[in-house]
RNA sequence: GGUCCCAUCGUCUAGAGGCCUAGGACAUAGCCCUCUCAAGGCUAAGACACGGGUUCGAUUCCCGUUGGGACCGCCA
């Protein structure tokens, strides 16, 4: 493959809010593509409105992309340092007689629309500047593209087939404000001739601007690169995923504790799939993934699939990378100190014990709560059910018997408890649920010889006691 | 309203005319395992929107209906 097929594409995100789910699933695909063909990935960062566009927004943008591990090859670019090319190629397009000045007012036009509207007729520019021979004086105009008015449009798109739009339905759209800064329909349509984008892959909601679009590159002189149109992502109601339906920025689910290779897979799996797999690492998404196998309908978002996918990868992490990954939850929680560091080895052990019951790193930091602590607090329905009369001589039985022993591994204490249980004839149950509680203060954890191995001879005897005074 | 797109279990999807008694996954229910909770194993329930064609044969192809979505900005 020569340079000059060589695949490039596109993540052009507008700064006006923080990486989305639709947007880093956008993304994503136009990274997996750029890797899957030894493609270039380029970020470019879509601020033209600078009215809504912060710095805030782009530096939190760069931030979840850089979390979901989706690097960019080139950029990133900003529009805002690109305006005296727009302005070059506007100029060549006035000059040409391919582009017009505008100059009706903002109020005007949306007083023109709301007529149409009213009368049921498309909302529509009438093109009355178009034959203007003189400027109108005391105006400063917006500048239009000259749309075909006959003739049709199709766009060729590699997801959906061809499509057939009539070019009488075009508007000519303003491509330059009257404050002299470029539109979207137009500036994308430079840069991805400038930046060489070979694919233009972006959510399908840009369908209707296509072509229009490829009216631009034609009027430029040059060939509109492939189009792929991603199926939109959809909230539980089947409307178009918005702040409406929760946490929809990435960030947001890293704070709450998921694992990005597992958004990363939640999200890929929402619209694209490779037979019945469900589960794929990264290397496997780039040497599967191809345009063909995205579906063309929008995709429902099920928070519950990605918790599942989420407990999957934690249970896949190893031990070790958990520890690092928790430990940011364990000092936001204030179970340890910023400065505090556990024995790596012990946490190692801690988490074994907790990975498979917990779907995230927020519910495995809380987990690892009455591990790390010195005393629990335990819950008074607990308490009443298993801290009672009649558990009482079994755990001082048992506080006695672990005093004496060394070797405090589950091994170990579990023929402590055999041998007690054995000798009251009572069921495992009915010791190992109290001290279930007295070690964690609920009546939920892991298998009960872990938890004291892992809380320790020390730590252990103090809590028995300390049940004990509550009896 | 106009234009465009879409249509398989509740959800994500497999399915490229006979392999379909429509497969998998999440969620749901039951059972097993069991010191609790998970995890795991097994089982169950659950879908081709509807109507016409085309064909020996349609989930699969075509048309229409219905339903849903997107876009129609001096936003991107």
């Amino acid at each position: 493959m020569s340079d000059k097929d060589k695949v490039r594409v596109r993540f052009a995100p507008s700064p006006t809010g923080h990486l989305h789910i639709g947007g880093a699933r956008t993304a994503l695909f136009n990274w997996l593509f750029a890797r899957h063909n030894n493609g270039t990935f380029v970020l470019r960062i879509e601020d033209t409105d600078r009215s809504r566009s912060t710095e805030d927004y782009i530096e939190s943008i760069l931030e979840g992309l850089r979390w979901l591990g989706l690097d960019w090859d080139e950029g990133p670019f900003r529009q805002t340092d690109r305006f005296d090319i727009y302005r070059s190629y506007i100029d060549k397009l006035l000059a040409e007689g391919k582009a017009y000045y505008c100059y009706c007012s903002p109020e005007e036009l949306e007083e023109r629309r709301k007529e149409a509207q009213a009368k049921g007729l498309p909302p529509r520019y009438d093109r009355r500047c178009r034959k203007l021979k003189e400027p109108i004086p005391g105006r400063t105009p917006s500048v239009r593209f000259k749309m075909p008015e006959t003739g049709q449009t199709i766009v060729d798109d590699l997801i959906r087939g061809k499509i057939t739009f009539e070019n009488s339905q075009l508007d000519d759209l303003i491509i330059m404000r009257s404050d002299g800064t470029p539109t979207y329909n137009f500036v994308v349509v430079v840069d991805d001739v400038d930046m060489n984008i070979t694919h233009v892959i972006r959510g399908d909601d840009h369908l209707n601007n296509t072509p229009k679009q490829i009216h631009i590159y034609n009027a430029l002189g040059y060939t509109p690169p492939r189009f792929a149109h991603l199926p939109m992502i959809l909230g539980s109601d089947k409307t178009r995923l918005s702040k409406r339906h929760g946490a929809t920025s990435v960030i947001a689910y890293r704070d709450a504790g998921y694992l990005s290779d597992a958004l990363v897979n939640y999200l890929v799996r929402l619209g694209w799939s490779y037979g019945d797999q469900e589960v794929f690492s990264r290397e496997e998404l780039i040497k599967y993934f191809s345009l063909e196998n995205i579906g063309k309908s929008a995709a429902v978002f099920n928070p519950e699939k990605l918790l599942w996918l989420n407990s999957e990868y934690m249970k896949s992490t190893p031990p070790e990378k958990l520890c690092d990954l928790v430990r940011p939850f364990l000092i936001q929680k204030g179970i340890i100190k910023e400065d505090e560091e556990l024995d790596k080895e012990w946490l190692k052990k801690a988490i074994k014990t907790l990975v498979e019951r917990c779907r995230t790193l927020e519910e495995l930091s809380n987990a690892l709560r009455y591990y790390i602590s010195e005393y629990v607090e335990i819950e008074p329905k607990a308490k009443e059910k298993f801290l009672n009369e009649k558990s009482k001589p079994y755990l001082i039985e048992l506080r006695d018997a672990l005093m004496t022993i060394d070797d405090f591994s589950a091994g170990a204490l579990e023929k402590v408890f055999m041998s007690i249980i054995e000798k009251h004839n009572i069921k495992l149950g009915a010791l190992a649920q109290p001290v279930r509680v007295a070690m964690t203060g609920t009546t939920v954890s892991p298998g009960i010889f872990d938890v004291l191995e892992i809380v320790g001879k020390e730590k252990a005897l103090k809590r028995l006691n300390r049940a004990l005074e509550l009896i």
